[in-house]
Order: structure tokens, then C-alpha cells, then sequence
DNA sequence: GCCAACGTTGGC
DNA sequence: GCCAACGTTGGC
């Protein structure tokens, strides 16, 4: 079992959004590195839900895993801000995974506490200039989080 | 709104 | 294959 944070602006979409939803895609990523990250998910992992570009950059919830990744087809749609020309059906560039609700934080872990926390060093979030919207975490960071969320 | 950091593109 | 130019991300 593997731990990920996912990034979404919350005016695009939001962990109300997805608790509303109880269930969605995660369509729009087009960077190679992320898309990668997403092939290596198994059903069931845990990923932290994380708000950026917005007032309190924060992990905001939790969701799982429940569809492991497949062709995004808003990448052939020419209606689709996501549209890429080189991204067919027979020939699919990019690929998205379903994530499921699980639960929204009372409190959100917030950037800057996180910053400040030295037990988090070395998390790819934390660095500097990271712009990475999908990023692993190891065990002992994950257990660490969600222990501090309970 | 600014800007640093980073990824991508394309000419050579 | 190098690298300058450009676009995007995302914290501040």
C-alpha cells in the first residue's frame, strides 16, 4: 500500500467537490512525471487531498484508490482544455486514475505547519520550487500525517 | 500581481 | 543533443 498527495485548485475542484461526488477521475494531468506516479497506484492507496494556489495551501482530506489508471479521454476531446493533439484512443498519451472520498479534516494540515515540522524534511512537497501535482509519500511521513489528523 | 523554479518546445 | 525561449505552476 502506497501513499500519494494529489494537488487540485480548489476553485477547479475541490474535496467538497469529491465528497459530494463520493467518487471521480482525475483527468487533466499532463506532465509525464505525474502521469507516471498515477501508473504506479494500486487500488486502495491512501492519497492526501492538498488545496493549492489558493488562500491556505493545505492537505484538506483523505481519498482512496478505487480504479487503477486508464486512458484520459478528455485528452482526445477537442472541447477539452485538456485536448492534446498527439493523445489518441488507439494511442493513448495520458491516463487518469478514480479516487473515493474518505474524509475531510476538521482541520487541515496547513503548508506552513508542515514547513515548520522537522519530522517532514525532505518531503518533495515541502522543497522548494516544487510544482509536482502528484507526489509520493514514504510510510513513515503518511503514518506521521494521518496520525496528526485523528 | 510578482516572480522563482521548472518542464517543454523547437531551431540549430 | 544542446540550450534559449517560452509557458505554467504555485507560494507569497
Amino acid at each position: 500500500m502506497n501513499y500519494w498527495l494529489m494537488k487540485s485548485e480548489p476553485d477547479a475542484f475541490s474535496i467538497d467537490d469529491l465528497k459530494n461526488l463520493k467518487t471521480s477521475p482525475w483527468d487533466g494531468v499532463r506532465n509525464y512525471q505525474a502521469r507516471n506516479f498515477m501508473k504506479e497506484m494500486k487500488m486502495g492507496d491512501t492519497v492526501f487531498f492538498y488545496h493549492s494556489s489558493c488562500k491556505v495551501p493545505a492537505i484538506v482530506g483523505l481519498a482512496s484508490v478505487n480504479k487503477e489508471a486508464y486512458p484520459d479521454n478528455t485528452s482526445w476531446d477537442e472541447t477539452s482544455p485538456y485536448f492534446d493533439l498527439k493523445s489518441t484512443p488507439d494511442n493513448p498519451r495520458w491516463f487518469m486514475v478514480d479516487i473515493e472520498f474518505i474524509s475531510k479534516l476538521p482541520t487541515p494540515l496547513t503548508l506552513k505547519d508542515m514547513k515548520n515540522d522537522p519530522v517532514l524534511s525532505g518531503f518533495k512537497l515541502l522543497q522548494k520550487g516544487s510544482r509536482l501535482s502528484i507526489i509520493p509519500l514514504s510510510d513513515e511521513h503518511a503514518q506521521y500525517l494521518i496520525a496528526k489528523m485523528t
